[in-house]
DNA sequence: GTGACTGCAAAGTCTTTGCACGCGG
DNA sequence: CCGCGTGCAAAGACTTTGCAGTCAC
């Protein structure tokens, strides 16, 4: 019985995100900062997309004492990228990210009325991006997919007509 | 036999898009000026994908007299997209446009070492995409598909070994 | 101790806006 | 001639960088 609201639920993993961050920094020869676990542990203690400027006001009481500022929090975003522990993609312009780590590969309906990211997880869709990518002598390293359009509530709520 | 070289082949359409343009504008009360005409004479005399920026530098004799100024090539390029002739895309922070008008709808390969666009078009994705909106009762406007990787240039070149 | 990390302030990059003049219809 | 469209300059949104003090190891 799982406990979680996750819509594609969660996966296997080892570690918890913070010491697999942990043990990524330590590999490289970096520390293992304060500033960087508190911006770990926000992250991960919920499932759902969000950008720099919403994750920053999630600290804000710990932007507000100086204990974490604006440029370490992108810093450590990129770092989590590199890390594989966060995924991220380009959404209207700023950079929107994801858990990517106890997480399942999937793609997004983007609703254009209220902006919301739904998930999906097709098979299909890989098979069909290694095909494609084997025709173009690819060597596939990934792939983004976004569906458009309005979610069924917007559309309930006749936002959608237009 | 055709003439083109493009990878797509072009569509039939009634139309050279100046004209279309002019149609839209007109539809709309707006004004057919000198510098929306130049604008999309420049942007449709070769397939390719471009940002604003490398639009900018195609133009920039007209610039530097003052014909055509900064603002309103953006200006212009929103009119384009309202007016169906341009599809955007966000591609690493920069929004990125290409034909929509006189060229079949297609996804891209994105290559991550030599930033190039490789356009493929799969009928397959379209269902795939159609079934999945339709399980999460979504109304599709569109996509977009990006298959990110290393294109075959880059990887003879061993410069996709990492 | 030493060098990586941080906060701060400032700069960068791409894009949009306010405004007064100019020109299309 | 009305008012949309323009160039200009400036602002805006988001992100990055230079630097000197600070802290992890």
């Amino acid at each position: 019985m799982m406990a979680t609201s996750f819509s594609l639920g969660p996966v296997q993993v080892n570690l918890p995100p913070g010491e697999c961050f942990a043990q990524f920094l330590q590999s490289r020869g970096k520390r293992v900062t304060a500033q960087r676990q508190v911006i770990v542990e926000q992250i991960f203690s919920h499932h759902d997309h969000f950008d720099a400027e919403e994750l920053i006001s999630h600290l804000q009481p710990l932007i507000t004492d100086r204990k974490v500022s604006r440029p370490t929090v992108y810093r450590t975003l990129s770092e989590l990228v590199e890390a594989g522990l966060l995924r991220s993609m380009t959404l209207g312009g700023r950079t929107v990210y994801e858990h990517d780590y106890g997480y399942p590969r999937h793609d997004h309906l983007h609703c254009q009325v209220c902006n919301k990211l739904v998930e999906f997880h097709s098979p299909d869709l890989e098979r069909l991006r290694d095909a494609v990518a084997r025709e173009n002598r690819f060597q596939v390293l990934g792939h983004r997919m976004f569906i458009i359009g309005v979610c069924a509530d917007c559309r309930a709520r006749g936002l959608g007509k237009t």
